[in-house]
Parts: C-alpha cells; structure tokens; sequence
DNA sequence: CGGTTCCTTGAGAGAACTCAACGTCGGTGG
DNA sequence: CCACCGACGTTGAGTTCTCTCAAGGAACCG
C-alpha cells in the first residue's frame, strides 16, 4: 500500500506514522514513549475513510468489537429509542477516542455516523485488550479519556437554560477545534496538516460542522430554540453567525454564562497535587 | 466505636479479606484472580467510616489523590457552582467506586458526602496506578466501571419527562440495591453481609437513603414535582410510598414509562448482527 | 431550475418551576 | 412529658421557559 510521505490519497489501514497525523496533538497516544507509540500503530488500522456525510461507522446494538480514534472530519454518536426519536450523544472530533463508552459492553449502546467527511483509525477490542496488558502509558491516557468523557456529561447533564447550555457548547467547540485547527472535512486533509493551531488568535472563529438540529438535540432543545438562542446572542452583539461559521465577538460574556455548567473556563488551571 | 462481631472491629485501615465485605458481591474486584485480589487487597485502607450522614469524604477542588470503593451505606457526589446551586451528579451504593471522574485531574470535580452513615475502603491514587501497571484483570474491572458510569450518564442525561425520569431512577435504584441488599446504613452492616439477595423477590422493595430534594436535584426537577410525580405513580397503583420506602407493584409500567431512557430494562437482549 | 433540506421567525400551548401554605416527623430542652 | 423548632414532605395556584405548530426564505444537489 503506498503512502505519499506529505499526507496523501487515502487507503483504508494504511500503516502510518502517528507523529504524521493532522490529529497527533489532540490523539489519546500523543506523550507516549516511543515502543509504546509503535506497537499502537502496527495495531491499528488506520484511515478508515467515511467518504461523506451520513456514513456510517456502527450501529446502536452492533457488536462492539472495536475502538476508533478519529483522525480527520467529525462523528457524533447518537441513540435512537422505540419511538424513533433521535438522541445525539456527542461530537467526536480529530483525536476523539469513539467508543469509550462500550467497554464491558457486548453491545454499542449508540450508534455513530460522519457529520462531515470524515476519517478515522481503528483498533480492535482484542488487540486493544492485549495492548493494555503491557502498555502502562497506553492504558492510563486511555482511562483518563474515559474519566474526562464522563466529567464532560456529568457537567452537561445538569438543568441548565438554553442561553447557559449553548454558550458552554460553542466554548467548548472552540477550545475543542482551536488546538488541532478548524474542524474540516476529511477533503481538506491537506490543509488540516499545515495548518498552524488556528482560531486560539483574536478573533474566534468556529466552523461548525453539525446542522442546528443535531446542535439542539444534543444540547436537549428544540431547532428552534437554539436559532432564537444564536440570534439573541447576536442581538447582544456577542457573536456574528453566518450560516455555519460564528465569529465569537464577546467570548467572556459567553464564558459568564456558561459558567455553572463548568466545563469551559477562560484558563482552566490544573496546577497538579500529589 | 462499637460495631458488631460477625464482621469484627472496625478501625480505619484494618486489613481484611474482601470475600468477607458486606459489598462483594458488588464490588470491582468480584471475579479477579487471588494474586490480584491479594494485592489489592493490601494497598486498601478498608472501613473508612462516615460515621453520620451529611460526613464529607471530600470536597470539590480538593486534590485528587484517592479513589474510593463504597462498603456500607449511600454516598453521593454533587458540585457547587459559584452562585451556589448544589447540583447533586449521582449516589453511590455499596461495590459503587468513587472518583473515576477524577483520572488525570489534578483536583475532585464534585465532592462527596455521606447520604447515610457509610463505610468506604480507600485506595491512593499513586498505589492504584502501580497496580494497574501489572494487574490487568483490576485495570480492566475499573475500565469497565468508569465506562458503565459513562453509560449510564450519557443514558440519563437525555430530555425525558418528569414521569420518565422518575421511573428509570426507581428502577435503577431497584436494580443496583437488589443483589447487595436494601440500602442500609453502616450501623445496619450486621443484617447487609447475611441477608441474601432481597428485593429481587415478589414485591419490589426500595429503602430510598436519600431525601426527595437530592432526588429531584440529582434528576433535575423541582422537589415538588418529584412528590406529585410519585402521587400520580400512587393513584395509579403502580407503587406504594411510605417516608423513604417504596413498594413498587407495577414494575412493568414502569419499565414502559422509563423505555426511552434505555437504562432499566427487564431484561436486556440486543441481539443484533453486524 | 425544481425539489429537498436547513435555517429563521412568529404565535399559541404545555410541562415544570416558583411561591406559598400546611402537615408530619424527630430531636431538644424546659 | 410535652411544647417547640427545624427539616422534610405534600398539595395548590400562578408564572415562565421552552416546545409545538406553522410558514417563509435560503442554500444545496441532482
């Protein structure tokens, strides 16, 4: 399988170098020693293409018998109920671990489809099994995604307003897709590579890649609310919103708002304890 | 303190045999291998007593250096936002591990207190990290737990009715209390390590620990609500509520009413193809 | 260009909240 | 022993936030 060394046509399970992904800085084996980095990549399979928006990677109910980082694009993971009403259950973007939710699970307990064009890498329960048998550094970043996913729905599955839960969602957006670049798709592979840490500078600027609907599921609103909400929003002057792409304009107002929720705060600072 | 004989002294830090613990059954070390057991068993502080309700284990912000297994007893777990809200983000019952929202934070993102007098075992983080480098049977049990609880919020923090709330939690409180035991208080640890599976039985008993304004802030709804919600399950006969005592009569509407929150089932049969 | 799908704005409805009052229980102290 | 107090639980009435229903406009795709 060939592999242009600059980033390149895509084949699914290419073998590549991890410390060439557009994704490295935000992937759960970004710090590991390097023996442990190698025996990852020759476990993975990587570039798994979802060609276009609405591809699906799993089914609710599926087999679970892997685990997926996502590389390029984004994938949101949702669950349907018996009277087919949707649930989105979050966002993945490049870097994201999908699937940390279904360990010990037979089962996927959702289902996960590309919001956009997208890439991901694979590995499989088994091989991923036997890697944390002795890969110590593998495992613990792996189990402090987990911890930090679930700190992330506890802090959301609180009652909040609809102004508080949609500051905290772009915010959080913002601090998600700053570090890595705007979230593209995966046909902008090329410019996510080169593209130096974009959208922490003056003026933030997010690319949402979701519809509002999936916007206001996810956050528990109507369609409608979260429009009234953006508008609003603007109204104030906070942000600019043009169809997909939001200037935020006035960041600490929003960051007041979302404060209860606390999941984004201005400089979180995590001076370590013993 | 005094405390009875059949399960001997307690004294932070005793050095016990788990197979004898009240929450065994529970437990994340159920299943694991002796030598596992063993060493596991020794980087425990066992008994730490909540001697009353209210007793804080920790509090948020605090740096988080330990984790906990709950053995006797309700502990739950809630954040303070800046104007003071308690928000209460889950109760932990006997075998339940606290703090797994705690891996690669530096500081409890909640605290927890005890709802009854309680009893945990305390394991330091630093010693938990080096039995997870060389115990993969632990390192799994406790991944696996941490993605149960992720499950499980991702399940709950859905937008469901005040009727679908109540119903699931009802049922989940139902299930996690049945194997181990009605919900007794560390001062009741006598009758916990030899009752055998109760609630399981004909009639569905639940000793709630907890008071309706925990419930309703844990569920997000107003105290009141909760009370006239379990009024209308009353009227119509679907459980009988005495105080913190409930007799569930019709478990099956309730299982109906709580379907869409997908984490109390009956039964749980996904059989499903790839 | 039609035909979707998505986004936006308006008007009315409903579920849950807030405010308020009252009953109950358990502890405390006179 | 009983009166008192506070916390908890329950019930009622009015308010509010968000949802639902409805419709028009914009963007995308074949």
């Amino acid at each position: 399988m060939p592999f242009d060394a600059q980033l390149s046509p895509v084949a699914a399970g290419i073998r590549t170098s991890c410390q060439l992904c557009p994704a490295h800085g935000n992937c759960l084996v970004n710090g590991l020693p390097a023996n442990e980095l190698s025996r990852w990549s020759s476990a993975l399979l990587a570039h798994v293409p979802l060609t276009q928006a609405g591809k699906s990677l799993f089914a609710t109910g599926e087999p679970a018998n892997a685990v997926f980082v996502v590389r390029a694009g984004c994938i949101k993971t949702y669950t349907v109920d018996e009277d087919g009403n949707e649930r989105v259950r979050g966002f993945h973007l490049p870097g994201d671990v999908i699937g940390l939710d279904s360990f010990g699970a037979a089962h996927y307990p959702a289902g996960a489809v590309a919001v956009v064009p997208s890439q991901v890498c694979r590995v499989s329960k088994g091989q991923l099994q036997s890697l944390m048998t002795d890969n110590s550094g593998l495992t613990q970043h792996l189990f402090e995604r987990a911890s930090r996913e679930l700190r992330l729905a506890l802090a959301l599955s609180g009652d909040y307003t609809a102004e508080q839960r949609m500051a905290a969602f772009l915010l959080h957006m913002l601090e998600r897709m700053a570090p890595a670049a705007p979230c593209a798709s995966a046909g902008d592979v090329r410019s996510i590579s080169f593209t130096p840490a974009a959208g922490r500078s003056a003026d933030s600027l997010i690319k949402l890649p979701m519809t509002r609907r999936d916007i206001a599921n996810y956050l528990r609103l109507a369609t409608e609310t979260v429009c009234r909400v953006l508008t609003r929003f603007e109204e104030k002057g906070w942000l600019k919103s043009t169809d997909k792409t939001l200037r935020l304009n006035a960041p600490v107002a929003l960051w007041a708002l979302a404060e209860p929720v606390g999941i984004s705060q201005p400089r979180l600072s995590l001076s370590r304890a013993a």
